[in-house]
DNA sequence: TTGTATGCGTTATCAA
DNA sequence: TTGATAACGCATACAA
């Protein structure tokens, strides 16, 4: 391995002077840089990270926590934070969960051994007590997802009001049976949309059938499972909100199985804007997250708080999309 | 930052023996172990792994190239390579290329640098000569893509034998006239399947129309589009071989655009089986590649180089599997 | 403008 | 079984 000390050896200098070429610092006569370069260039010298990142403490290196990689709506937002992040100089690690909630744990450890000068966590599974006690001490932030009374950087949307309005879409529709499909209310995420979900029909006088609220995997086959309870109970149902376009995917193909045309029988709306939502016959009506920006946005708000710079706000609420596609419609039933 | 000095100190041994504590050596006397554990969890010590990694000239990281993160088919190839990665204790880095070439010279330059370990790349894309000189030097292996002539560490499916098995499945269902979708003939990949195509029209004795072959970008807007070039040509096509499913389901669609019915009057079949294909109606008819296997064997692969362990084989050449699905059949109007 | 010397936190060699 | 000490390759305070 060719070393400073090979390149000053090479070109009659100190070590020093090679240093601050590479460095490109200002205080370096033009000759001696030139030389230098020149040295560096023949010999092939490749500066060594490990050694420079363990003399500065810092590896530039941010490690993305991902619940699940096979998941597309984590991708442009990968996307995001990875396109701020090559503008400041950073590399992006992908830790992928797979949806456990143990390795979460596992990969703080990364930022507790100095592997990375910081985290944006798209999941918010972890103890919260863990978080706090590491949000404390390093820069971290928390996006798509968040926690109860918790004080951590955080960039998101509105949920409750974004499944208001997707609701309040139905109802302006007609519709005035409307069942929910959702998963863990363990997450916030879940909850808040249940609750936008409430709201709405609260609001417009619309009667409230907890029957007709579905909990499952958030998947195709845990809305698929749902939508097939909801047909069997034999309720005057028009339209269903799911609180993710995969699970209402997974109604769709339910209701096509069962021999229900979807927008004409039957409407279905979706949360997040997945690519397949688009691509999926019937196209899906669903909220739009701001995905791409959801990542810059984190990764500007990680990048301050690596660098001590305040923060303009704790939390950011970034704008949603009522995206309306083919797989809903006027309620024909009425 | 607690140290090993600091953990000595309170424990009153030396720093060897904190090292060697943490390392878990044999050659430790239990009270003296127990004690050092106490102490280290006493003072919360973490191990920094950047002087660790500096030390041993390691960083137990691998990274990977990623063509582009947001195609599904890479996923469980990503599984298969961190799964294994998991097992032997290294870390993945995942690049994306967002499809442009240039950045794959870029990636290259975190193993030059020591940051990484060893390299497993999923494109082949970047100048044969920079690979071999890379690869000669470098741990590297190559997987899905490969390259001519060239003696890369690789591990891939037999794309021309594919390629073959599944147009003649076409042929056997009666199809005679088989149109191909496929893109960038200077993609290896892409050429054998090109070739695999026609030797099975050219063995069972069809025709061979070069008209009916049409090369767009491999994905599902390039579908459409040569399906549509395909269907104005007048032509009795009954079937048409996508070199990739987004291609196949750009097809789909511009076939039920048409108001063609899939598989009645029309065969699709497409190649590699990506999750999209099995929840797309009609499901796709498509070669499934051990996806996960692959991710497996390449790192297998990449830790016998990293550790100057011989290799069984150069190149593994893994089996595929035909999987049939909705959107092909029997073709009823010979 | 350049060079000398020290230290980053760990592992590993050698001696005790 | 333990400890003292020398690396690893670089950046930087300080001196020249």
């Amino acid at each position: 391995m060719v070393t400073v000390k090979d390149v000053a050896k090479a070109a009659g200098v100190s070590i020093a002077t090679v240093s601050r070429v590479v460095r490109d610092e200002a205080n370096v006569k033009k000759d001696t840089k030139d030389l230098v370069l020149k040295v560096i260039r023949e010999l092939n010298y490749q500066p060594n990270a490990l050694a420079r990142q363990m003399r500065q403490q810092s590896t530039k290196t941010v490690i993305v926590i991902v619940p699940d990689i096979g998941n597309s709506f984590f991708h442009e937002i990968l996307f995001g934070i990875q396109d701020t992040a090559t503008k400041y100089g950073y590399q992006i690690l992908i830790a992928n969960m797979n949806n456990r909630p143990d390795v979460e744990t596992y990969y703080f450890n990364a930022l507790l051994q100095k592997q990375v000068d910081g985290v944006i966590s798209l999941s918010a599974n972890i103890a919260k007590s863990l978080m706090d006690k590491v949000a404390n001490a390093y820069p971290i932030v928390v996006a798509c997802q968040y926690l109860d009374n918790s004080d951590m950087p955080n960039v998101t949307i509105d949920n409750i009001s974004a499944a208001k309005k997707i609701v309040e879409y139905l109802i302006e529709q007609g519709h005035t049976h409307i069942a929910h499909l959702t998963s863990h209310p363990t997450a916030l995420l879940y909850r808040d949309r249940f609750n936008g979900y409430i709201s709405a029909l609260a609001e417009h006088g619309l009667p409230i059938d907890l029957e007709l609220v579905c909990y499952d995997e958030p998947s195709i086959e845990g809305g698929y499972r749902q939508m097939n309870n909801l047909l069997e109970l034999g309720k005057p149902i028009s339209a269903v909100f799911a609180a993710g376009d995969t699970m209402a995917i997974g109604a769709l193909k339910a209701l096509k199985n069962a021999g229900l045309k979807v927008p004409d029988d039957f409407s279905v709306v979706g949360f997040d804007d997945i690519e397949f939502s688009s691509i999926f016959e019937p196209a899906l009506t669903t909220i739009r997250q701001p995905k791409f920006l959801i990542g810059q946005t984190a990764f500007e708000k990680l990048f301050k708080l690596m660098n001590g710079a305040p923060l303009d706000s704790l939390k950011d609420i970034l704008d949603y999309e009522l995206v309306i596609r083919e797989s809903s419609g006027v309620n024909r039933h009425k």
